[in-house]
RNA sequence: GUCCUCGUAGCUCAGCUGGAUAGAGCAAUCGCCUUCUAAGCGAUCGGUCAAGUGUUCGAAUCACUUCGGGGACACCA
């Protein structure tokens, strides 16, 4: 409807001589401004030298009124047009016809997407602040798929390395403890409960046989039990990978010096204090970074320049990392480096995600992995959840700073906005039991008022809110899209009686509750979120 | 110190490629269950959009400055 409107305004413009105008048509958010509204004759007053009046006269005069019930100007220069509302009444009919394919589109056809989330260090449990991420990429995958868009979900891990060093060597000491040496853990050690966990699982499987083990069985063990975990806490939140990428595979797979060889070649290594070092000030960054350590060894980033490299071989049109904001000085270097090997670091799409604050009795709690003090995606869903999980952090656009309060998470579960959307979810499965199909119905009659349009309104929404979320990529604005719909038909259902003794009446409502069902299920799904059909 | 990022109602957040009187939820107050799920509906209360300056027909939105919160500035990852 919006396309055809803007269609219709362009012919117009066509016929006063201009083309390719910037302008727009959208939905007022004040219903009294009518059903779209169009900025059109204040963009042009410059470019006409004329003012918003004539010009939204002029228009309003030629404009092709099908489909038209009335225009009006307004205001500083708004055209606001009001709709025959026959086009909501037949939405009906066309959703119940795709059912959960309603609003699924073509726009990303032929294009790949690669979106590598979460990808935390094997070195601990995912705790809280991997939930906004994986919440974030996993919906934002969905609604790319629904876009029609190639997508590969992946998950970089870093399984190699000094910090896999400190796991071996913390599992180890915990080991030893257990046997009954007296050891403290590693400068860099690793604190979490599930170090112990694992070391007691050694115990009891291996007794004291491992006193002499080497450091590679700890790591190697270390990291199977970690990534085991990790992987069961992404399943039952309702995140599957396609691709498990590894550092280690980087390492062995691709020759480390052979990258120095050709940065430099290219002109972006330099020798400096026996180290050799990434010329990027050259290109985004401000400072250069060294690659290759005195002794030999290499830095974090090496395997990481390697790996965007083996991401951008394998063909994508769009990647995107999905990183916490303490990277962010990262995301310049690694760009550089995309550059220096002679790709498109346009291609390279870093979203920065605001780190999650715990606060428990107005105080701020310190999260990190290596005291081992957090909050465990775990323990999250065991308290809350995984619906409103999913749904608290699909709610919140990524810039957001928010604060997770650690004493009201529990009591204040059932106050979750998921929780009143599957309310609505749940009062139309309970209406539509006895109703196992649609009606075929003609013509529609009784839902010509004021209460179902603005139902209908918000359900012909949905195909742009779709495409929307995935232009600007924002999982968020699908959260709060089903939060409308669902107030929209719990008004509704207050005004309105759905089954009732005239059987016209009721015949037509089954099928708008049917229409909303399917959307409501869609959008849920999108953010990952399974209603239930009773409370 | 340099750079990035955020600041909207008591609280949690939308709104940001400039548009009409800045919106929700929670909290507070008041109504609505003989009728399909009251985990609901309706209403009231609540704002210097951190502050200032600029850009223009028009600024919460853009630019600059200041203040405040968070983060990054390793031959750690």
């Amino acid at each position: 409807m919006k396309e055809k409107l803007i269609d219709k305004i362009n012919v117009v413009l066509k016929d006063m001589g201009v083309e390719n105008a910037d302008f727009l048509v959208e939905i007022p958010k004040d219903v009294k401004n009518g059903d779209y509204s169009s900025n059109v004759a204040m963009k042009l007053a410059k470019v006409l030298h004329k003012s918003p009046n004539e010009i939204g006269k002029e228009i309003v005069d030629k404009i092709d009124r099908d489909g038209i019930k009335n225009i009006e100007l307004v205001g500083p220069g708004f055209i606001n047009f009001y709709m025959e509302k026959d086009y909501l009444i037949k939405n009906i009919d066309y959703i119940n016809e795709v059912k959960l394919d309603y609003g699924r589109n073509e726009n990303g056809k032929g294009k790949k997407i690669n979106i590598e989330f979460v990808s935390a260090n094997p070195t601990g449990i995912l705790h809280m602040g991997n939930a906004r991420g994986g919440a974030y990429g996993d919906s934002l995958a969905r609604i790319f798929k629904f876009n029609g868009y190639d997508v590969v979900k992946e998950y970089y891990v870093n399984d190699a390395g000094v910090q896999i060093d400190n796991l071996g060597k913390s599992i180890r000491v915990r080991y030893l403890n257990l046997l009954g040496v007296k050891e403290e853990l590693p400068e860099n050690g690793y604190h979490g409960n599930e170090i112990v966990d694992i070391a007691k699982e050694l115990f009891e499987k291996n007794g004291d046989t491992l006193k002499d083990a080497d450091l590679e069985y700890f790591k190697k063990y270390g990291i199977d039990y970690l990534l085991g975990k990790i992987k069961e806490d992404l399943k039952r939140y309702r995140i599957e990978y396609d691709v498990f990428s590894s550092e280690k595979d980087i390492r062995t797979n691709y020759s480390l010096e052979e990258f120095i060889d050709k940065l430099d070649k290219n002109g972006y290594i330099y020798d400096e204090d026996g180290a050799k070092w990434f010329k990027c000030s050259l290109l985004f960054d401000d400072k250069d970074h060294v690659l290759q350590k005195e002794d030999g060894t290499y830095t974090y980033l090496m395997p990481d320049i390697i790996y965007h490299y083996d991401k951008y071989k394998r063909g994508f049109d769009k990647m995107i990392d999905v990183l916490g904001t303490d990277h962010h000085g990262y995301v310049a270097r690694l760009k550089s480096s995309v550059k220096a090997l002679g790709n498109d670091p346009d291609k390279l799409e870093v979203k920065l995600l605001q780190l999650v604050r715990l606060m428990e009795n107005g105080e701020v709690v310190k999260m990190s992995k290596r005291s081992g003090k957090s909050i465990t995606l775990s323990d999250l869903m065991d308290d809350v959840g995984v619906n409103a999980a999913r749904y608290y952090f699909s709610k919140v656009s990524l810039d957001t700073q928010m604060d997770f309060n650690l004493n009201l998470a529990k009591e204040k579960s059932n106050e979750n906005p998921v929780f009143y959307i599957n309310y609505a979810y749940a009062r139309i499965c309970s209406i539509l039991s006895n109703y196992e199909k649609e009606f075929k119905i003609k013509e529609y009659t009784t839902l010509n008022n004021e209460n179902a349009y603005n139902l209908l309104k918000v359900l012909y929404e949905w195909p742009e809110v779709v495409k929307s979320a995935s232009d600007k990529e924002l999982p968020h604005l699908i959260a709060n899209y089903a939060y409308d719909l669902a107030s929209a038909f719990h008004s509704y259902y207050d005004k309105v009686r759905i089954i009732s003794d005239d059987k016209t009446s009721t015949e037509e409502n089954i099928n708008l509750l049917f229409a909303i069902k399917y959307t409501l299920k869609i959008s849920l799904e999108l953010i990952g979120v399974e209603p239930i059909e009773r409370m």
